[in-house]
DNA sequence: CACATTAATATGTGCATGCATATTATCTTA
DNA sequence: TAAGATAATATGCATGCACATATTAATGTG
């Protein structure tokens, strides 16, 4: 038995999930509300709550007011992904980074983006190829669109220093985006790029962010062969 | 300007947002103080301490004890999946679900799950393909291998009612896991199974699930063609 | 009986305070 | 001067209390 340091909310939110765990309150019912557990433990209400907002978050449990808590029925699966910089997903793996512009050009923004980008835009954005290599193998290739509107330093940019990626990071933070993965065949001009065989299975993502209202760049990344995105739940 | 509701905590983390993204507060920089804060909005300690958490849970924000806090120099992007039960996810899109039971027998542990599995187990596990349909057309493949110390009840399940994979969430749950997605070229048996053509590119996931030291599931999910998996950030 | 009103209740949040703990800065001392 | 002890300080957490808010149950009313 681990020791459980009852009356610290780590502590108590340890003995609730061995509860929930061992079944001793079953996915669907009511467990006892917060002053009855402080008593139990012997410790402040403000303690419990801590613990059981803890395990509402992850979502093991569902609160209501009023209507109390009771144990999820199914738990969600949650995982959390880090999505890092692509520079320093590369070097925390202790190999050297490198980008590659390929093309660089103003140009209307796409058809494709008119309903994701939702605003009619007020004039061209910046559409960027990037390479990006790991120990100067070929790492990612990427497709961004950039509005100017959001980001006019942009404009001025090569990016052969710092890639777009790094630099909207760091430039135009987001408040929210679209985010999703799925996977593409390669094709001829991407196989070249990405030294992949035709037709081979490649792990890809594509990403829109807005500032509020404004959005601000359009990006999808395309894996070289053998990748995969791992994370813990 | 919205509302801020100073001296909420969630008006006060708004007017914090801000801060950091208007570059009041550049990146890399020490912000002031709790206590600090918290007499600039006229609130309590706790209440900022509230804010400054939530934002530092989000990466937003670096908090060390003593050394303070400061805006992050490039924040992660982090996304949160809900990885939900297939079935849910089928009839959540207003589909209806079945699944069916290709394959059912009890194998020792293959060989490149020793690692994963890490202990050696005493016995065979039981092995599983299955296919799940969302209204009627294949949705996605599903090969499952269950350690039977972790859930022994399941040697007597045939699996066809409830799919293996809502009964062990039901009746197995874990206390942590990895979870891995990548991108698979359809092969011959995956194509007639998913309605792929040969060389397809798929979504795949692969997922395995511990209660403490004990190993209790490795599943591989691979997906009908088109499949994305989304999130917001 | 249907519907609106009111009361009861469990969680959500804020406050003031005190102490714990990690980390940095400063002061000793050999 | 270098290494170790000590103090200072910002965050982390627990407590007791009060009030806000959402939701359910009970009650009243046409």
């Amino acid at each position: 038995m681990t020791l459980t340091d009852t009356n610290s909310w780590t502590g108590i939110r340890e003995v609730l999930l061995r509860r929930i765990h061992n079944r001793i309150w079953q996915p669907g019912e009511l467990i006892p509300h917060e002053a009855d557990l402080a008593e139990e433990f012997g410790c402040a209400r403000t303690t419990v709550n801590r613990a059981l907002r803890d395990l509402a978050e992850s979502g093991l449990v569902i609160r209501k007011r009023r209507a109390g808590t009771r144990v999820a029925i199914n738990p969600p699966q949650r995982a959390t992904l880090t999505i890092p910089i692509i520079r320093e997903e590369v070097e925390s793996l202790g190999r050297s980074y490198r980008h590659s512009v390929l093309e660089r050009n103003l140009r209307a923004l796409p058809p494709m983006l008119h309903g994701a980008f939702q605003v009619s835009l007020s004039e061209d954005v910046l559409f960027l190829k990037t390479l990006h290599f790991s120990d100067e193998r070929p790492y990612a290739f990427e497709e961004r669109h950039i509005n100017l509107d959001a980001a006019p330093d942009a404009r001025d940019l090569a990016f052969n220093e710092i890639s777009a990626n790094e630099w909207l990071v760091h430039n135009a933070p987001y408040t929210h985006g679209d985010l999703s993965f799925f996977a593409v065949n390669a094709d001829e001009t991407l196989c070249r790029k990405l030294d992949a065989t035709t037709g081979m299975a490649l792990f890809a993502m594509e990403r829109i962010t807005w500032a509020g209202e404004m959005p601000i760049t359009h990006v999808r990344l395309i894996f070289a062969p053998g990748y995969r995105m791992r994370t813990e739940i």
